[in-house]
Order: C-alpha cells, then structure tokens, then sequence
DNA sequence: GATGAATGAGGTTTCATTCAT
DNA sequence: GATGAATGAAACCTCATTCAT
C-alpha cells in the first residue's frame, strides 16, 4: 500500500500540462517500441524538453517506465474501484468490469501495452516484486473482497477459494484486455475465432466470456 | 500448416548433440535475459562453436530466437494433442491439460518463459502474424475440436461459441503456465493468493481451476 | 540545384576550426583506404572526438563520405565558376582552366582521390543519381554556358553539340586530375609516357593538352 | 610484357566450361557489388565449386579480380588490335576504335565495371603498377605506334607528342566506355545531355567524339 | 532550473581464409 | 582433386547517462 515514488522530487513540482506531455510521450514510446528498443533521448526530444532536465526528473529509463505504467493504471483501477464498491450482484458487477475493460482497452491502448511489457520483465526479483505490489494489490484486493462479500450472501458457490477465482477472473480479463490491445494476443484471437477482434461484434465476445465466467461463479445442484 | 523453417540448412546436418546443446543454451540465455538484452556472441560461446558458425545455422539472432521457442513448444504441443484425441470426456481431458501443463511448466521452465516473452512482442504485424500462426495454430486447433465433439455428444453447453471459450480456456491454461514460470506472474500469484505458486498446494490448485473450467463449460438446469 | 545537406544539424553548430578537422582527417581516410574499408572509429579518434559524437554529426558512414567530397568539390567548383565567366575567349578560359585543375590536384589531392572512389560507386541507382547530380550539375552548367556563348560568337565551331563537346573537354581535364592524384591513372600516365607525371614537366603537359582541346573546338578551313 | 599468372596452376588444368564459368560467376559478382562488397563464398557457390578448390585455383579473392579483370580485358585487346593494325588512316581507325567500343561496352558490360573499380584502386604502390602494366602497356602501345606511323606519313599534324595524344584519346574512349556501362558516368551523361546514354543516338555520339578527336589530331593551316 | 554536447562500451553481423577429411 | 565446416577479427551503429555551463 504504501506506494513509492518512482521520480525525483523535481517532477512533482513541474506544471501538469508538461507533466501529462511527458508520460503521455514516453508511454508512447514504450508501448510501440518495448522498454529496451525506447530511446530516452528520442522521449526527452519528443516531449519537448532537453535530456538533462529528463534526468532531473527521472534517475532512470527505468523510473520513468514506471512512473508511465502507473500513470496508466491508476486510470483504470480508479473505475475498477467504482464498480466494485457498488451494491449490485457480482455477476452484474462481471458485467459491468467487461464493459469497462473493452472501453478502456480502447481508449488507452498504449497502457495495456505497457502492462504486457512489464509481464514479460527480466530483472530482479526484488524490483519485480516492488512492481507487482504497486500494479496488482489494489486490483487484487478490490476483487477478493467483492468474491468474499459475495459468498457470505450466498450469491455465488461456497466450494471455491475466493483467491484463486479472483486470480482466474483476472487473468481471463486481463487476456482479453491484451486481444484488444497487443499483436500477439490479437493475432491469437484471429487464429482461434478466425476474425479480427476489431471487426468482431464486442458484444458476443462480452455475452460469451459473461457466461463463462457466470456458470465458472454458479454452482447449481 | 506448412511450418516454415527457421534455420540454415547447415543447422539441419548437425549432429544432434550440438543441435540440442545450442538450442538448450539459447533457451537459457533468451528466458534469463529478454530477447533485447540476450547476447548471441554468449550463446555461441556457452555452445562452444564459433559466432560464425552461429551465423552458418541461424541467419538472424531473431531465427535462433524463434528456433528454440519452436523447439521448446513441440514438446508441449505432442502432449496435448495425445490428450485431446483420446476418448475421455471434455472435462477430463480438461484434468489431464492442466496437470500436464503443470509438470511442463516446472520441466520446460524456460520454454514458457519464451513464450511469455514472445507475447509482448513489439515489431512487424507479419512477422507477428507468422509466429502466432507457427505457436498457436495447432493448439486451437485441437482445443476447438474437441469442444465441437463434445457439444455434439451433449456432454456440455449448447449456448456457447466454440472458438471463443476455448480461447478463454487457452487464456486460464496459459495463465497458470506463466504463473508457474515467469517473474511477474508468480508475483501476481502471491499478491492474489498470498502464498508462492512454488510453495502453494498444486492439488488445491488444479482442483480449483479444474471447477472454474467444469462449471463454466457445463450447463445444468 | 536546391543542395542537400548530408550532415545533421549539429555539425553546423559545431566550431569552424573542429568541423574543418573532422572533414580533413575524414577525405585523408576516405582517400588513402577507399570507402569501404575507410574506419569511421579511426576517423573520429584522429579527430579526437568520441565515435557516439560522430554519430551526433552524421547519420552514417556514407553521409560523411559525401559530406567529405561536398567540401572538396565547392573549393574548385568556385575556382572554375570566376574562369568561366570572365570575358575570356573559350580558349583563354581552356587554359586557365586547365592551369587552376594541376594547382588544385596537387593542393588538393584527397579530395581528387574521393572524386575517383565515387566514380567507381556501386550502389542504388538512386543514391547515385543524387550525389552525381550534387557534384556534377553545376560544373556541367558552366561548360556547356561558356560553350554556347563562343558558339554565339562564332568563336568556335558551329557544328558540335555543345552539350556533348562539353562532356569530352570534362573527360580530358577529369582524366588529367586523376593523372595527378590517383594510383592507377599515375602509372596509366607512366605506360603511355614513360614518365611519372611528378617529374613531367607541366607546361609540355598543359600545352599538349591545350593543342588537344584547342583543336577539337576550332574547324579551319 | 612478361605477363604475370594470377591463378595458380591447377586453374589452368580445369576444363574450358568450368573455366569460364567461374570467370563469368566472379566478373558478374565484383562487377555488380564492387571489389570490397564482393563475397568470394558466393562466387563458389554460384559457380557450382566449394570455397575449399576455389582456394586451390586462386591464392586470394584479389587474384581472382585481377584474373576476371583480365579475361575480359583480353577480348577488347584482341579487338582493338586487329584494327590498329590495319592500313586505314588514323582516322578510319578512329571511327573503327568508337564503334568497337561501343558494341563492346554494350556486350560486355561488366568487364567495363571492373576496369572501372581497378581505377580507383587504393592499394600498395607495387601491386598497381603490376596491374597497370598488365592491363595498359600493350593498349598503350598500339594507341602509340598507330599515332607515330600516321605522323611520319604526314596524316595528322606534326607538333603533337605522340605519347600524350594517344593517352588524351585514349582518356576519352575509356570515359564513353565508362558511359555506356558504370552508374556514375551513366548519371553523368545525363547530367550533361540531358538524356540516358541508353536512350541517345549512337550514331550522334560517335559523330561528335570523331569531330572531337579528328580536330584534335589534324591541323589545318 | 535548464541545456545538449559528449562519452564509449557493447552488440549484431560479415567474410576471407584454413584445414581435416 | 574436392569438400564445406569452422574460425574470429573487425566494423558500424546505438543509447543510457554525465556534467560543464
């Protein structure tokens, strides 16, 4: 919970306009190229401001990858939020998380693409494990708890560890997310389904994944 | 269909041993480091043969990346395929994928690790498009099929799209591969679950996605 | 005639007295080694700046090269264009012209030698056409204009094509510089004469040569 | 005159066919790639033969240049030869000479290239000259000898240096063979004219050199 | 705070030549 | 005579980061 600052102090005290230009930029960069093909410089020149001031900002590529995948997430785990804290049913509020994922999907491509990237990181597992906490805690939590909560109202099956279920509804989530968003997981809904996921009919994509996930919730005798 | 080959003819005429041995390393070297960041003059060296003669079997670092991602994939997709064409139903030959899948994931570590880099691959659509038709084509395929044979015995629900649920079903499958294998992944496991996969009750989780897929692909009334 | 620039913007900013040494000790390597195997590492070592700064200047190897022959070629371009419009007759101008090519070979021999390594290019036909056009356009626009002038004047003879007699007198004085600088066309001079042009006396050489030319623009009756 | 052998003996003890075809596979790669950029593996190969009896039939890829470059050379010679040798006035040979070289230009284009490349060689001293007596002394000296017997008949005029006539003539056949054949004096041409060299009228050009020239070599009182 | 010139290690790829068979 | 696997030095170019101004 206790979220680090992935800037130097210099950045907070910049005006937004610069700020937003500047993760908007490199988020750019990062999720076109790939964090090790993105060019720092190529980010400082575009943003408009000069390499030496990036590094006032940021102490490294790394720290402003950060800083722009947080910037990103905090978007969505804030309408994420929303949903789940609401009174409806949990497969209303499935419902309602699907939605909300395509049309973020959309709107901000470039963070789900930066999200991809940092799942394939090799690097320390200290700092890899920093990472997750700051990306996956809230999400996680705000998803047990609504399974939990859920449960005790006997809405949904009582054989199931709450955890893990979060888990596979994230991670089912999650994959669509990248099909809207990433090459691979794209071309990969085109091998399996045959159309692009562009072209096809999101709300048959939606009704099918909401079944799945609704009889996965369900158990009736 | 067709698989296209991605190394050198010269390649084909090695003797096994060094074949494997190159392979085996260049795994290594590519699941430890990224594809950016992996250095095929370290490769070459841990293989004991020459840069040149590298370069006499793999015409590109990126052919001898995908060389040994192929490599590592065959060997799961034989075993899936053994399962998908037996006679048992849907939901145990849903059993026997995940339990295969786990003791590949702890086998073949770096393989899926490939694969998981692979997945947040930033580069030309076609080439793209070629590698996900080379990696993915095969296992939706027999995914696909054997949903459709069951959907036509009766032995699962009518109202879903084949393509579809076996993508979610593939996607809940690959999850739990890189949960197993991947940094970030294993991480995200132990922010949802609190426990390391490694450390965790595989029973329990087999046993759990082995529900969540059960009940989602069967309909009672 | 709207010249390009091969260099980056940099390299203009950069002071006279540094940017005249780099394209100094570039058109010494260029012309001894010949292109291809002309070092750009040594280039900037001899240069005393680091290869990363290089970089900053020139976006590659070629682009110095002909930023190099750029800056040897204006030097007797500006010599040639204050003898062609004079008010001398097309054969004062000849020999004038002639007198100022022996001067500028000998001070200016490198860049003779980058002259004849880019007679010799090999490229896209397209980069070609470019550079031929850089270095050859104006100098042929001065020829073919003084021609036409003595052709007015009836100072020389009516029936030639001015545009082609232009290229032979061209020929003869290219062919005459090299004879001065490079290797090859030195002991071509050597078979033909049995002398090295070194020890030649000049004045015979520019006087034979002048008979030559002055000849072939000139129809007595 | 004591021509040097540039292959070693076993090259000569191969049948004609094959012979010829290594000769042909190598002028086609070093004319169309330039010395440095030709790749003597691919030759081999493109030659039907292993790099391993390449390196039996020639010490080096530059004996290889230098014996391709002398292959055809040879043929232009003989050519050339048999019409300086011939009772035709200086200027019948004149004609003669133009004309030859044009179909030759045209017929074997890229033992022009190669001449062309060995012009601006960059190499030690001594091996030049070697390759310069090799590839001038006798052209020279039938150019020669032709100019001094129409001298001494009267036929063109008396206050030339025979030697330097022939070199200045032989400047400007070797620069229209160079049009006719090699990209940059191509573009050149264009430049000049106005028009592909390709697409000019032969005759038009022949006409003008053989003013040219005739001029050059005639004075008229 | 802001600039951008400067660094230089490092990585992919090429290819002439050798030599064991 | 013939093969072709094997070598490895060398070259172009990139880019994160520093620091003097």
């Amino acid at each position: 919970m206790l979220q680090k600052k992935y800037n130097k102090d210099a950045f907070d005290r910049v005006d937004e306009e610069r700020r937003n230009l500047i993760l908007e930029v490199g988020t750019e960069e990062f999720s076109s190229k790939g964090y090790e093909s993105a060019n720092i410089n190529v980010i400082a020149k575009k943003a408009g401001i000069s390499i030496g001031l990036m590094y006032k900002y940021f102490a490294t590529k790394e720290d402003l990858f950060i800083t722009c995948l947080k910037y990103g997430t905090d978007i969505l785990e804030k309408a994420l939020y929303d949903i789940m804290i609401s009174d409806d049913k949990l497969l209303k509020k499935a419902e309602k998380l699907i939605r909300t994922i395509c049309l973020h999907s959309k709107q901000h491509a470039n963070y789900i693409k930066m999200y991809n990237e940092i799942c394939a990181e090799k690097g320390s597992i200290e700092r890899i494990r920093v990472i997750v906490e700051e990306i996956e805690s809230k999400r996680s939590f705000i998803y047990v708890t609504s399974i939990c909560q859920a449960m005790e109202k006997g809405d949904v099956r009582a054989d199931m560890n709450p955890k893990l279920f979060a888990l596979f509804l994230d991670n089912l989530l999650t994959s669509l997310q990248f099909a809207y968003t990433c090459d691979y997981y794209r071309e990969k809904f085109r091998v399996y389904t045959g159309i692009d996921v562009n072209e096809a009919d999101d709300e048959q994509v939606i009704d099918q994944l909401l079944r799945f996930i609704e009889s996965a919730f369900t158990l009736e005798k």
